[in-house]
Formats: C-alpha cells, structure tokens, sequence
DNA sequence: TCAAAAGTGTTCTACGTACACCCATGG
DNA sequence: CCATGGGTGTACGTAGAACACTTTTGA
C-alpha cells in the first residue's frame, strides 16, 4: 500500500493548469452568427450553442468551447460568468456547475490541464450581440461540427444534464422571455426532450407543480383565443443552484 | 465589456493548486478506528465516514477529508481512488465525482487552491484494514466534528448526493456483501433517507425495478423463517459511472 | 404452539396519458 | 360562420402506500 501521504488540501506541488469552459445554450442564436449552412425553416425551434474558433495550437482552426484560464482573484463560477458575457454579450439565465475533466493526455502538447466545465442558458427576450465578437458561431446541438479536445464529451454530458432537468424541473421557462404563453413553453420542453406533449395534460402538469403563476395579461396572435402569459414563480424554489 | 480573450484551453498562468478530497461512506466502520464516544447501541446501521487529523497549517489539528494534490501523471479518478485505498484499505464500490469548490479565500494562508471532490461507498463485506492507517478515525455522518476549510460544505453536498440516488437508484446495495437479503437492503435504504419504509411494498418496487435478482440460496438466522438472497442484475444499467 | 420475520394479496389513491369537447378570436 | 389554437372534462392505466393475511422457521 503505496503513498502514506494523507490529507491535505494546500500541499505545494507543480501545479496543473486550471480552465474553466462553458457550453451555452439558446433556443435562438443571432442572427448575425448563424454559422452557415446550418439554418433549418422546417424547426423553428431548436437548441443552439456558440463555439469559438481557435487561433493557437494546439488544434488550431478548430472550434472549441468558450471558456479561460481560472484567474486568481476570481471563483469559478465569476469565471464562468465573465466567459458566458464575453462570449455572447449577456448574462446567463441560468449558470450552474457541469463536471470537472482531468485525464491525462487531454492536450497533446500542452502541460498538464484540468477543465472545469460549466452549463448556461440564455433567454432571448434580448438579442444577443454579435457587435465586437469574434471568432463566435453559432451552432445547432444536433449539427456541431468537429470541436478540440475532448469538448465534444463536455457538450455531451451538458446536454444531458439539460435534459435531465428539463425532464423534471421548469428549466425549459429559463429559455424564455420573463412572461410567456403555456404553449411557447411547451414547445421548448419538447424541442429540448425531442418528445410531443399533449397540449391538455402539459397544462395541468405544469399549474399543478406550482412552478409557473399566470400574470393577468393576455397575448392575442393570430386567428384564436388569445393565451394567458405566465412567469416563474418567484420564492423558495428549493436547490437551484448548487453551491460553489 | 473588458475581457477580450475568449477560448483557450491551455493558456499558461500562475496556476492555481488542484486537490482531490473525497467523502467516504460505510455503514459499519472498522471498529478500531471508530472515534471515541460516537457508538451507539441503539442505532446499528448508521453511515459513517473517514476524517483525517491534519498535521500542517492551515488548520493544523483540525479532522479534514481525505485528500491529496493532483499528481501529474495521474487522472482525477485516480488520484480519488488512490485516496481512498490509503485511508481505507479498500477499493471502492462505487467511486464518482461530486463537485468541484474554487471559491477564493478558501484557504487563509495557501496559495489559491481548487479542491475537485468525489463520493464514494464500501462494503461490508471486506472488513476495514486499521493497521498502518494512522491520523484517521471515522464518525457518524451525524455527528461529525467541526471541519477544516469548507469541507463541511463538501460532506453536506455529498449527503445530499448520496440521498438522491438512494432514492431512485439501488445504490445503497453497494455498501452491502455481493448476496444480501431484502431486508438488509431496506435497512440501508432508511438509514441513509431517514423513512420507514414498508417491507412488503419495498420488496415489490425493488423486484419490479429488475435491479435486483434472486440468487436461489437462502439465509437462516433466529426463529423464522429463512430469507431469500439477492444480487445485483448484472448488466446494462445505463450511467452508474459519469465519464472523467 | 408461539413469536418473529419472510413473503403475498387487496384496496385505495395519486398522477400521467389519451382523447373528446367547448371557448374565443381574426378573417 | 369557420378555421385555429387556447383551455376544460373525463375515462383509463400504472405505481406507490396502507395494511390484512399466510408461510416458515427456532425455541
């Protein structure tokens, strides 16, 4: 039984590089961004996520997640957070921690390189900018192309992890602007699970779990009853963000 | 909008120190090394875990988790597992990545330190090695010392971790022998969540997951009639382990 | 034959699904 | 007045909780 060293949380050692990266999620990219060829009329709605082009190497040209070294005044998640904001020009809708890659070998010729990976999602009741971003594109989840590193794993467990909570939580109202109809909520659960929810039972489901509250108002599009909006409901929404 | 550089994997820096810290679970620890004035009678199947006594500053004398720098040639697993076998003796049933803590101020005097932390549990099937263990005593999940750093905050994300998948998961055959009878099983199973759940409906839920299957033998033990064993289903459970 | 734990059967309720049906609106 | 989506009602099936009951053993 090797290494009698126990314990300890402060041992100076040679230290690993620690990065923090970050996939992003949004069910409408700018426009301005749209990597191309990669638009679909046929579905409106679907998952999109920015990439950056690298410029050094290793795997340079290739896309990669946004992220950056862990500053050393700075938490993860202030990290995470000042990633998301130069990467997409707003702050997260919602920003939680993913999990921590370390293997070995992960970067050919860098040294050695522990990645804390992060998950964000994006409203879009703002635009996102696109003015002095560069090197960002936007991508659909379901059409990335080749990413660098082990990035293409990272997006993985995110989406799902995305899925997860959708599944369970109201994470899919996150994507949304602060007042929205049962039916655009709907349609982003079930662009985001792939699955085809009943109107009706989505309905009850959801007034029933206490997680949404109408607000009064009305939104009349097109040649129907008008919709009830709704919001979050504001208040003791136990463990939504872990701790850090 | 500050932060020009976006991306980057391998940025060189000062770079902060990495740790691993790990959160042991057991439901009977090796009796040599139970804390004095922790054992209680009344409650035999309770969780325990491992501490360790620090020896340096910061917080020298103070019980901690167990830990140790990231080496670098050594994945986060492995440095995990490593970990553990050098508190414990033995591998783990179940060893998985919990969170990673990178809040500055940490750690008073070190330098910026981010510690990644796993979960694991033991079996009883084995028993725990105490000799050439020296520094380390294990106590009751609760009614644990007061901790070093913000390793309090770990063992109560842990708790928690470990609660949701007893719940929705057969993990809490992991701390058991490879054959267990069901009512060991649902022993664990209201340690670790605190219920008193009902034999008979226990069984059924369990038998009709398909988690579990007969082993065909059976257990005598006081007057009554003998218990069936049971194993694991061998097999494809999807996701017991995330990627690292 | 009795106590004690293993194991089975039965009922009740909660909740999700499927689907028929009514409501309000713009054209 | 009709097409369209918003919204309600209702019947069915599954799964867990509660609890009465039978089985098998050692003493």
């Amino acid at each position: 039984m090797p290494m009698p060293s126990l314990n300890i949380d402060e041992r100076r050692t040679q230290s690993p590089d620690v990065a923090v990266s970050i996939v992003v999620f949004a069910i409408q990219p700018p426009a301005a961004l749209v990597a191309p060829g990669t638009a679909d009329p046929e579905r409106p709605v679907r998952l999109w996520l920015p990439l950056v082009r690298r410029l050094r190497e290793p795997y340079a040209g290739a896309w990669a997640l946004p992220g950056g070294p862990l500053a050393w005044d700075r938490s993860l998640d202030q990290v995470a957070g000042a990633t998301l904001l130069a990467t997409t020009g707003l702050p997260a809708r919602h920003l939680e921690q993913l999990y921590s890659f370390g293997a070995t070998g992960r970067s050919a010729t860098a040294p050695r390189l522990v990645t804390i990976a992060y998950w964000a999602l994006l409203a879009l009741d703002q635009p996102l900018a696109a003015d002095g971003i560069d090197h960002v594109a936007w991508f659909p989840a379901d059409a990335l192309p080749d990413l660098a590193f082990d990035h293409r794993d990272i997006v993985d467990v995110a989406l799902d992890r995305l899925r997860a909570k959708t599944a369970y939580a109201d994470i899919a109202a996150r994507f949304l602007a602060p007042e929205f109809t049962l039916a655009e909520l709907r349609q982003v659960h079930d662009a985001v699970l792939g699955t085809t929810s009943d109107p009706a039972n989505f309905r009850r489901r959801l007034l029933a779990s206490g997680q949404v509250e109408p607000t009064g108002s009305l939104r009349r599009e097109g040649a129907h009853r008008p919709a009830r909006l709704f919001q979050f409901t504001p208040g003791p929404h136990p463990r939504e963000q872990d701790p850090a």
